[in-house]
DNA sequence: TGTACATCAGTGAACGCGCGTTCACTGATGTAC
DNA sequence: TGTACATCAGTGAACGCGCGTTCACTGATGTAC
């Protein structure tokens, strides 16, 4: 089907073949869920395109990658932003489930981006932010006392461990009959932090 | 170096490749982090025999990896029963440890083991056992009333996904400044098991 | 005791494939004069 | 207004490689008679 809309873009227009590819790229890399599965030529025939134009907007496969990961990870950073609603615990959560529900949506993606071997190769610094993120929401619940005084980045770092871990289980085994992954970030949330006032900040009725 | 200590076995002793060859493919598939990345050849190549001769002992290479796989899982599964010792939290504990120090010496196996997208092409079932024994191992501490009453099997799940979470994050990257497992840990076992008498059964101090 | 034969452990050459990447190129469109 | 030229977006053929797997085979050792 690529084959009836492709033509070549108009002078100036060359970026928007980047675009095609990026967006070609993470749906096989969400599809095949490791970086080392992915081929050049693979991208190219997905979008419609002989495989040497590629070469014209990324040198070599890993930057390919890399670009693609960069991009996807900004979108699930945007979402998890602005998915924060209510006191710090609320919002807190919420990152956690936007998370959750982000990774269920894109399960090989999530696989790629922090399972796959280029992780070994290349740093992927803009991940960083993400966990830093995470430790100013856990730090606004304890500044806001609702939940028990503890070092922020310690009890941040076992959140996203946990998380990572309940996540990681269910996409890696994902014919295995999991309990509800929101149940659990719930128990998470309301164990690691310490939550106190257990009423006032406790989880809102689930569907 | 193999080329010098290969010689063909004895007669009735067609078994010894098969040996060498399940103990190759463990080596690579540690150095690799990744099935998709094992060749035949290559395993063929680090024991000193011709490409052909590892399919007298495996019918393709998803059949060899499982093999291997599963021989790694006993042995990790064995080691983890033998280091449980003491009350039951601290059984408990020793079996968490144990496993994180198993994968601090095996990263790469345990990525195969717990991330590869061989786990969507095969179910590993010999992989279940060990989620039950721990288990029963929570419930033994809730029996013996060192834990808060509770789901032994969601309880279960928690402490499991969180200490996956923890070894996942340090193998996936290495170069990250990570604070010791040994206290991460720990601190799951604390709060997730909701230790009570939290004196009785602390943590012993830690070199 | 000698020998034909079966079995065992393993080999070498070959198959067709998809891959990353390089190279010289094409043809449409805009621009300087 | 016409035209030579530069630029842009993209192509097609080819390179050498390692791979999984199949095939017909070799040569040492044991065994039946």
């Amino acid at each position: 089907m690529p084959i009836m809309t492709r033509g070549r873009n108009p002078r100036g227009q060359g970026e928007r073949l980047r675009a095609e590819i990026i967006a070609a790229t993470l749906r096989l890399l969400d599809e095949l869920g490791d970086d080392q599965a992915l081929s050049m030529r693979a991208v190219a025939r997905a979008v419609g395109v002989a495989a040497t134009s590629v070469y014209i907007h990324f040198p070599d496969r890993d930057a390919l990658v890399l670009a693609a990961l960069e991009e996807a990870h900004r979108g699930l950073m945007d979402g998890i932003d602005s998915a924060e609603v209510g006191d710090p615990v609320e919002r807190l959560r919420a990152r956690l489930l936007y998370l959750g529900t982000w990774v269920e949506a894109h399960p090989g993606l999530y696989k790629v981006l922090h399972e796959s071997t280029l992780n070994q190769r290349n740093d992927m610094a803009f991940k960083r932010r993400l966990g830093e993120r995470t430790t100013e929401a856990v730090r606004r619940c304890m500044d806001a006392g609702l939940a028990l005084v503890d070092d922020p980045e310690a009890v941040a770092l076992d959140l996203r461990a946990a998380v990572h871990g309940a996540v990681s289980l269910r996409v890696n085994q994902p014919d295995l009959p999991w309990p509800p992954l929101g149940a659990q970030i719930d128990r998470f949330v309301t164990k690691l932090l310490g939550l106190t006032a257990p009423g006032s900040s406790g989880p809102p009725p689930r569907t």
